[in-house]
DNA sequence: GACGCTATTGCAACCTGTTGCAGTTGCTAG
DNA sequence: CTAGCAACTGCAACAGGTTGCAATAGCGTC
């Protein structure tokens, strides 16, 4: 169907960008990789496994989340951490942001470059540690829940 | 062996805690209560199991969090996540306190107080989000670490 | 002190991931 | 085009948690 060359970057060159690395280009990685360059945000493991069976129904998982190890060397993914420690991917790890989970309501949002620097440095200012925002969700409560509960 | 009254505080009371809310006192939540109160700091979900089970090797691994989840209910435990998402549990959370994960090193250290304030400003600065910053590890680099990859 | 309501338990099955291992198969060299 | 090495796959077993359900047993009441 799709050749190699036809994905969308970054996708195009993982074939020979593990190659180059005395990786190998299979079948079962070809199929992970298709998914992910049709998805953009983020999946859990478990949704991605099953996206993966649409397209391969031998999917197994083991060979999913090996994968997903390798991809994450080359830096095309992410892991983090929902709100409920479960594994989640960011595809293509654009600007750096973090996710904020409310405990209330149960809506994550995201937050993004002025705010996440703002974090970002007064972490830095805890002991010089340099956190990185995009691997775990936190969790707390939103605005808007935080003033329904205080009134 | 030890009667309830003698446990250590914010223990003693537990079971009549439960008893006016309608709960039961079991043995099994004795199990868990007598564990816990002998506990301080942080506990995996998987030790504390272990524990209970030197304590009574009948112990079934679910009655186990279901008691977690209703102690924590009445705020004698906090749940959270590690830095690989697992579970962790806070006894008697005393002072609000985050933990770093140096993903190089694989250090945990605590924030506590001063910092761990500026911190929650930065959140609340985003959106007005009241972060839980004892819920969850936050990965990145501790200042050792980046200061070595840096230099 | 017995009764009955219902919270709790134990169990078995399931979910998300991880790991060790033996067999398979890309890929590079010739 | 073939051979051979090592990377990769599939499998089966395991680890940490969660869930539904039938049976058990606290405990408030009479």
């Amino acid at each position: 169907m799709s050749p190699v060359e036809s994905l969308p970057e970054p996708w195009a060159g993982v074939r020979d960008r593990l190659r180059r690395r005395g990786l190998r280009w299979t079948p079962q990685r070809r199929t992970v990789v298709e998914v992910l360059a049709a998805t953009d945000g983020h999946v859990t493991g478990a949704e991605l496994i099953e996206r993966c069976r649409d397209h391969d129904p031998q999917t197994i998982p083991s060979t999913v989340y090996r994968t997903l190890d390798v991809l994450e060397e080359l830096g095309l993914v992410r892991h983090g951490h929902g709100a409920d420690g479960r594994e989640e991917f960011h595809v293509s790890p654009g600007a750096e942001h973090g996710h904020l989970y409310c405990a209330d309501c149960g809506q994550t949002r995201e937050i993004r470059a002025p705010q996440a620097d703002a974090i970002i440095g007064a972490f830095r200012g805890a002991d010089g540690f340099e956190v990185d925002l995009s691997h775990v969700t936190v969790v707390g409560r939103c605005a808007d829940c935080a003033a329904r509960l205080a009134g």
